[in-house]
DNA sequence: GAAGATTGAAGGGTCAATCTTA
DNA sequence: TAAGATTGACCCTTCAATCTTC
């Protein structure tokens, strides 16, 4: 094929055989795994991932709270899906917002005993589940090399790497 | 924590840091790599990925036509998916939709000129998007590994993994 | 009855607009 | 004016029901 397209200066550098094959495993792996992780999750405790992890991440802050502008960068979610996400678990009886003492334009989240049980309850369901799928699917030597490729890409996308905790500011 | 659950046994495997890391890592990229890859596309050539990867298939298809079982399979999209999807690709021109004359049942998708164009346009672009945030970061043994990686999940998925050619069948 | 495909309703995410407080 | 957060409309995907053909 001859491509012409005006921002590319001349021939694409299209993709080896190797490359193609590793980017149209990860596409397919990102399409697929996604809602195969989710089943167990939604079916036997009425979670989502999204809102599974953003339980998981109040549950191991300090007084199981988090402003929603640092609960929306560790779910990687928008401020607006972490709203509505919000408004369901707190119909749910699963967590509370409340306005900051020390800043008024902040809301704080906070996990109810109710949430923190819920969490707890289906903790056990999704880590196998995330074992059976991908953990125990790999050598050690894949694991570590899954951590080291991800944390290339997200790096690349300027995004704080999960669990490198280089020292977090509180908040 | 002490979690008891029913299906359970016994105390469930936690992650290790390393597993962890890997984990988490792996939710992260499966969150912000998707829209991240199709911004592009979708603001230079109104495609969406997964519409995208459709005509992408067709186009390396013979007679650039599948029916719509084998393209669902391809894209790892659902039949009603694919079905939605298709509908407004026809309606811009980019493919047409026939009835397979061997079996009545089949509905075969078939890539127009104006299809094949507009992917022809978008293909440098998009492949330019890939490796920025992708392939380019990674040593090419990453990339090997990526693929292994990918290729070991999806095959525990009981997913063909796509691109490693053992001999379709037609069709 | 099974396979391939379509349809429409329901639910979640995105985006732009808006609101409140600093 | 900017930051944090909320809201509602729009779009896409999913799910179940349905249709046609084998």
């Amino acid at each position: 094929m001859a491509h012409a397209h005006p921002p590319q200066g001349a021939e694409p550098r299209w993709l080896s055989d190797e490359e193609r094959q590793a980017w149209i495993g990860l596409v397919a792996l990102m399409t697929v795994l996604p809602p195969t992780i989710e089943a167990p999750l939604r079916q036997g405790h009425q979670f989502m991932l999204f809102e599974y992890h953003a339980l998981a991440m109040l549950s191991e802050s300090p007084e199981r709270t988090l402003p929603l502008k640092a609960l929306a960068r560790l779910t990687n979610g928008s401020l607006s899906r972490l709203s509505h996400v919000l408004d369901r678990l707190e119909t749910r009886g699963l967590l509370m917002r409340r306005p900051s003492t020390q800043d008024g334009r902040v809301t704080e989240a906070v996990l109810t005993d109710a949430g923190f049980a819920a969490l707890a309850e289906a903790a056990p369901c999704h880590v196998a589940t995330v074992r059976q799928l991908v953990i125990d699917v790999l050598t050690p030597d894949q694991v570590d090399q899954l951590a080291d490729i991800t944390g290339a890409v997200l790096g690349r996308l300027g995004l704080d790497i999960p669990g490198a905790d280089t020292g977090r500011t509180q908040g």
